[in-house]
DNA sequence: CCTCTAAGATAGAGCCACTATCCAATGAAT
DNA sequence: ATTCATTGGATAGTGGCTCTATCTTAGAGG
């Protein structure tokens, strides 16, 4: 197929769709000739996949075309979805002088994971560190709360990626994955906390 | 104090004050004649919370301006919270049209929740039918861990925002607080997912 | 031959959160 | 008394980001 019906069938722009194509996040088509080049159900795929990140998981274009050119460039699959869960925890960010916890190190034997990816424990023992500077405490029992909660959903999500056929179904799978449980995980919180509020100060039995 | 002492006991530039100033998020210090006016420590914090939402949680200006607007007007407090989860929550979203599930009200049952809030009853339920329509199959169990971890903090968060002596704190310990539970979530669920790979592809046992 | 569409290049638009400049007014410092 | 610093108020400009539009050249199919 041409620009133009990859373009009606994704529901983007050809301006939109030239602009992926020169920031390097889809592929070109085939080239026929000089002035026609062909694109394939892949492209559509792309485009669904690009869309999701920008829209849903809210990635900028370089962090995109980071991930993507790994993918593209046949990086294992395994370190295309490292590179994922390093965008999507945005490992960048600046903590500043906090002084790090090992309540993250804790939670690991408590689990009994294998802890080799420093990458993740480090981003979770600076997190506890930040909450815990912000005067928010996290008493071993939740920290075994939320990891129990959550290593039962990584097996699951790990079948999920490994049955995808493609590393580009596996990245989407993964990145809109950990973002849709971060969100649920808000969206339950915000439902305890008004629920505790309701009891509190609605029902003074 | 005048503008310039609150510029430099905050690290905020005199314009970006300004800004803020013209913006309504900050309110106007109190007049000493036509040219000059002095600011409080309330000034100081409330220029903390502004910094804090917009770099931590990552709300826009609009957002916070809702926020403390109803602060300023003297709302009670439950209320300016309930906003506060809103913006969080960001109902503004659109969920298109996946058919509901009525998971949520399974959790706020299991979890014996009042439920009153049904705001968060319903982004909750509107969130896990977006989910499942992409796919992320939340058994039960799931969610059961998930609500009981949330279920413990909640009752603790509620003692921060109680303790808290004003609106304003109580809006800064509640935003911050609903993002960096979800954060951590976010980083649990990586080293989770890690270690579930780490075992399952590096050791054959 | 005429029209459609392509690639490629470049420029422009629109939003957002600042940031900078200019102004008249005015108390404080010297 | 005069100079200086600073204010509120107004307005305009900047920089980053994600598109969006225009223009050119060129080939293919009807």
């Amino acid at each position: 197929m041409q620009l133009k019906e990859l373009s009606e069938r994704t529901g983007i722009t050809p301006a939109s769709i030239k602009y992926y194509l020169r920031e390097g996040l889809l592929p070109p088509g085939e080239a026929v000739h000089a002035t026609r080049a062909s694109y394939t159900e892949r492209h559509i795929k792309r485009l669904q996949i690009i869309q999701a990140l920008r829209h849903i998981v809210h990635l900028n274009i370089e962090q995109i075309r980071g991930i993507l050119a790994m993918a593209d460039d046949g990086a294992p699959r395994l370190a295309v979805l490292a590179q994922v869960q390093r965008v999507v925890l945005d490992l960048a960010v600046d903590d500043g002088d906090v002084t790090r916890t090992r309540a993250g190190d804790a939670v690991v034997r408590l689990r009994n994971w294998p802890d080799a990816d420093s990458d993740a424990r480090d981003a979770l023992n600076r997190h506890i560190a930040v909450m815990e500077s912000l005067g928010i405490t996290l008493p071993m029992d939740l920290l075994d709360a939320y990891s129990r909660a959550v290593d039962g959903v990584a097996g699951f999500d790990l079948d999920l990626t490994a049955a995808s056929t493609s590393t580009d179904d596996a990245i989407l799978t993964a990145a809109v994955g950990m973002h849709m449980h971060s969100q649920l995980m808000l969206k339950m919180l915000a439902l305890a906390q008004a629920s505790h509020a309701i009891r509190r100060f609605d029902s003074p039995t």
